[in-house]
DNA sequence: TTCCCCTTGATG
DNA sequence: CATCAAGGGGAA
């Protein structure tokens, strides 16, 4: 009834697409191809999750990854599979750790749109699944664009929706020229000021910690 | 296929 | 209660 549509009115957003003219769909990139396979074997989302006995946050940081051992087994539950094709409820929200966030939000700081070859190696790093990642961008988006216009509600002069709407889309998309350098493209660190994250650590730096450590959470502490 | 968008469902 | 990661639908 009348309740609205509860939607946070349609974002200015011209999409991306039409501003590069002609982004193709996503054109897979290279040999990943798609990958609705899941990639997780059966563990789906392997950690987290069922951390409820911990008073504060403790944040055990369970990033490791069990899933290299090809599912050594299925914790408590007997049923995997069959619960899910059947019963298909339960869904688990994956509690990310806080490496896990700050990798992937020091990354969207940079980029709002990653490639598929992007997303796989981010995923890769943290030990997610690419949908995960995916999907982790795609509530970042919304964030972030709630944010955008809810700052601009404030200051309404400060910015011109045009100005961000034009570069910001087109500094790049997920339609990005350099494959081999995923990190590192224009100056939007206008955009950054603005947004003003907690964190302004150095992305770069922390993916190549993690890419070298290969696993190792404990870097930042 | 991806995207956005809203809602669901679990976690804090 | 709010937040967050997902599920699912509709649209290029």
């Amino acid at each position: 009834m009348s309740v609205g549509p509860a939607c946070p009115q349609r974002l200015p957003c011209s999409e991306p697409l039409d501003s590069m003219g002609s982004p193709p769909p996503p054109v897979s990139c290279g040999p990943e191809e798609q990958d609705p396979a899941l990639p997780m074997s059966s563990t789906e989302v392997p950690h987290a999750e069922t951390v409820s006995s911990l008073p504060s946050s403790v944040d055990p940081l369970i990033l490791e990854s069990p899933d290299s051992s090809t599912n050594p087994r299925v914790d408590k539950s007997s049923v995997k599979k069959e619960e899910k094709v059947q019963v298909k409820k339960q869904k688990s929200r994956t509690v990310f750790s806080a490496t896990q966030l700050c990798v992937l939000n020091a990354r969207f700081q940079r980029q709002k749109y990653l490639s598929l070859q992007q997303m796989q190696e981010l995923s890769d790093i943290l030990n997610l699944s690419c949908k995960q990642v995916k999907t982790w961008f795609q509530n970042q988006r919304m964030k972030w664009w709630n944010l955008t216009w809810n700052t601009q509600s404030w200051n309404t002069q400060a910015w011109s929706t045009q100005s961000w709407s034009t570069q910001s889309w087109n500094s790049q998309t997920w339609y990005s020229p350099d494959w081999d350098t995923p990190f590192y493209n224009c100056g939007e660190e206008s955009l950054q000021s603005s947004m003003q994250f907690q964190q302004v650590l150095p992305a770069s730096d922390l993916e190549a910690i993690l890419e070298t450590s290969g696993e190792g959470q404990n870097v930042l502490q």
